[in-house]
DNA sequence: AAAAAAATACCAGAAAACCAGTAGAAGAAA
DNA sequence: TTTCTTCTACTGGTTTTCTGGTATTTTTTT
């Protein structure tokens, strides 16, 4: 039989810490090395001792996971990271991610989903639990603060705007007055609380509210 | 006992669709009610037959896939759509999911994964295959186009851009000139090969180069 | 030490976005 | 029918971005 299973966490709620300790140590194949409540504390353990996996929360007192998980796959690239997290924004699920995480799970996981993400995660699949599968598919359907609520013609003239045309540019596309476009962009960025497209982008972006542009 | 899952296929590949039938006429739970090879004949089909999930290929002899999905949910909104392609782009599994889809399998999908994924799929969840996710996690590692190689300075720069910082405040927050940030704006939008903030911030959020800002 | 890359800074003008206020017409909902 | 929402359009002015140049200093790489 194979050795076991390194496993670490890194969460600073002592309650999530002690419910995931208590499920894993029922696998015998799973091997729980430490548990952290800083990325520091675990940067240090992971420069003596090796460890297969660990469960990561995305926010923590000292810095954010995203840089931390950076630095964990540049101290040692074989490990697999497992973001744990309360956090359903996508844009965090997606840098997770790019930063080399090798799955996502929401705090809601069931422990069936748990186990069977670390094994995928070892197995170089890319692990998801349910809710944030849902999230990668239908952004906007899961957000924390309401969206505003957009007209059919805001949606139209949001999405031209993020695909760089200009106001006389759509205003042509759409077969209205140039001033009416401006109309449409002011109540866009007074619905979205912002004062520049820049920041509308970013939100709408983050919140699925824009087609992908191939 | 309840009654058995009604399935239909829609593909113009003669072997696909036999290879999914002869799949699926061993699983006994599940009864394949029709193939069809184009869009139109499966939505005359539609209106006649109730359908519980409908694997549906992504380009058809007429129409994108796309539409079509948009179109079955309109008809039938209590139906399944599994999107079942050789396309791995990024964009086409975004805008299925976008038009209603409940899952995306590429054709190389396994037995096993596809069955499994029927059954997530009429369970309410989103059915990815493993090929799939690993698309999603990763967008810039399939994508054709490379990133843009940014200096430090311009990721500080296209960071508070998309925070809505105008050029003066960015100026004071980085203790430099506003002609400088002017620059650095510039660079950024001639390395991403847009032309105003709202196609760069666009293009910077979909990659995942932006901060989650709280 | 030389070359390349990055960060800094400037000028001047054109184009576009942003702000504040107003308001008519069409369509949907009460 | 009246009210509400959405879409439309305007005036007039301010701010910011965008364009096309140029150029010095600092840092990094060769």
């Amino acid at each position: 039989m194979n050795r076991k299973i390194t496993l670490a966490i890194v969460d600073d709620h002592p309650i999530v810490v002690q419910g995931l300790q208590m499920i894993l140590t029922n696998n015998s194949e799973i091997n729980v090395t430490g548990c952290f409540t800083s990325g520091s504390d675990f940067i240090e353990f992971l420069k003596n001792n090796e460890v297969d996996i660990v469960l990561l929360d995305v926010m923590l007192p000292d810095g954010n996971g995203m840089d931390l998980c950076k630095e964990i796959k540049s101290i040692s690239p074989n490990i697999c990271v497992l973001a744990l997290s309360n956090h359903s924004e996508r844009s965090i699920v997606m840098q997770m991610l790019q930063n080399g995480a090798s799955g996502y799970l929401l705090k809601n996981v069931s422990v069936q989903e748990l186990t069977s993400c670390i094994y995928d995660a070892l197995n170089g699949e890319v692990a998801f639990s349910k809710a944030v599968k849902e999230i990668l598919a239908r952004p906007s359907a899961n957000d924390l603060k309401g969206i505003p609520q957009l007209t059919k013609r805001e949606k139209e003239v949001l999405q031209l705007i993020a695909e760089g045309k200009t106001t006389a540019l759509m205003a042509k596309h759409l077969f209205v007055s140039p001033l009416t476009i401006e109309t449409h962009r002011r109540n866009l960025l007074q619905k979205f609380e912002v004062k520049n497209v820049a920041s509308l982008i970013k939100i709408a972006a983050d919140q699925g509210l824009l087609k992908f542009i191939g």
